[in-house]
DNA sequence: CAAATAGTTTTGACTGGTCAAAAAAACGAG
DNA sequence: CTCGTTTTTTTGACCAGTCAAAACTATTTG
């Protein structure tokens, strides 16, 4: 059985990788993501090589290897499907979910998620829009041309699909220009110089910063 | 924040005296019950006298003080409110709860055990009839006079209202047979010799050696 | 009451995870 | 290409939790 902390490490590559499109994680970026000291993290990745987890190349990076993917998915899934059943059942909102889901990930069985994914009817998405890897241990789907709401022209009609950003503040404050998964939105203006992007969600029209606005994954609606 | 290790130890501690009726509670005692060595529990127990949550007496045993004991009911409500919360959402059977619960209880917040509460209704027992310790810390109720089945005379009519074992076969063999919390059954006989008792439950009558049926409180109700 | 036994504590050692600070490697600008 | 900066690794240390086995204390029993 991986440790909490292996499952952890894992995961934060994982994610490292999806975020930054680079299968190779370094040292220090992962330090960052755990708030731990550097030479903790070089420590935990000669750690994870014997073990078969991951590929350590000193002084270039460390890369997952099939089992330790397939393992941090099993992390993401427990993850993600219990964020959607602390929403489904408890109404908790969407930005309280994440930091409970973090805890619990690692203190939950198998048989636990999978009668948790049968209740709610094997769903696809977390209340973020992330995808929900399979119990099989892939990352399915996401075959959706889901583009960043920062490139999207003025005028064209949206469905918001995934916000990438966790913090709770954020997304306080996006359920409260209504800003969620599944909303749909008319881009307004879309400023490269004022940095800036303006969208009709509603009856009302939210300006969000362009980094803000990254952050945001949409489709685009046919009119 | 006290560890998990920490959490296990006060919990153990305040269990074994709850069965042993007596407040101080014998380091052998402890590493039986926790699978540990003895000389764990001895450097433990410093520990644990060290930050005030038990009072040790080296050769006598462990007390808990007053925090310590506050420390193990929170522990104790977190694991029954898990119980049951699993049990309604997910349809768990009660055999199936208690080690998933057993390993949640250390990674649930407090705020997700309120909205659990609220949502269960602010229940009082848990699956198996084990009192729910309020928010503030203090074991309630109890107040019924719940004897063991294995005390009862024949002929008396009772009602199961708790069970202590947690073993999930022999809650399993209960399932089968009726012999759940909140049942009626009828004594028809208590054999001392014998060291078995029997009792109609429903139209089928069960048997069930003295040691069991210690296991079983119940109280009896006017026919 | 003394000797045997049962229970408890001490000792020394180990693992997993962590840090701070020193040493080493890689990188980038002139 | 070389010097200085940044990044990474190494080193040595620490803490929590654990064990096995030796030393010790308490209790029972002959």
């Amino acid at each position: 059985m991986a440790s909490l902390t292996v499952e952890n490490y894992l995961k934060a590559i994982l994610q490292l990788a999806a975020a930054t499109n680079s299968e190779w994680i370094s040292t220090g970026q992962l330090a960052t993501s755990l708030s731990v000291a550097p030479g903790t993290v070089t420590s935990m990745l000669k750690t994870l090589s014997e073990s078969g987890l991951a590929a350590y190349k000193p002084y270039e990076g460390v890369c997952l290897t099939k089992a330790g993917r397939t393992l941090a998915l099993r992390v993401l899934r427990r993850h993600r499907l219990l964020e959607l059943f602390l929403v489904k059942t408890l109404s908790l909102t969407w930005d309280q979910v994440h930091a409970e889901a973090e805890n619990m990930e690692h203190s939950v069985s198998d048989m636990l998620i999978e009668r948790i994914d049968e209740y709610l009817g094997r769903p696809e998405t977390d209340p973020h829009g992330d995808p929900i890897p399979s119990a099989d241990g892939l990352m399915r789907g996401n075959a959706t041309a889901a583009v960043p709401l920062s490139t999207c022209q003025a005028l064209s009609k949206v469905r918001i699909v995934r916000v990438l950003n966790q913090q709770p503040d954020f997304l306080r404050y996006l359920s409260e220009t209504g800003l969620e998964p599944g909303a749909t939105a008319l881009v307004e203006l879309n400023s490269m110089e004022g940095g800036l992007i303006s969208a009709k969600v509603g009856r009302k029209t939210v300006s969000l910063g362009h980094q803000a606005a990254e952050q945001l994954l949409v489709e685009t609606v046919p009119q």
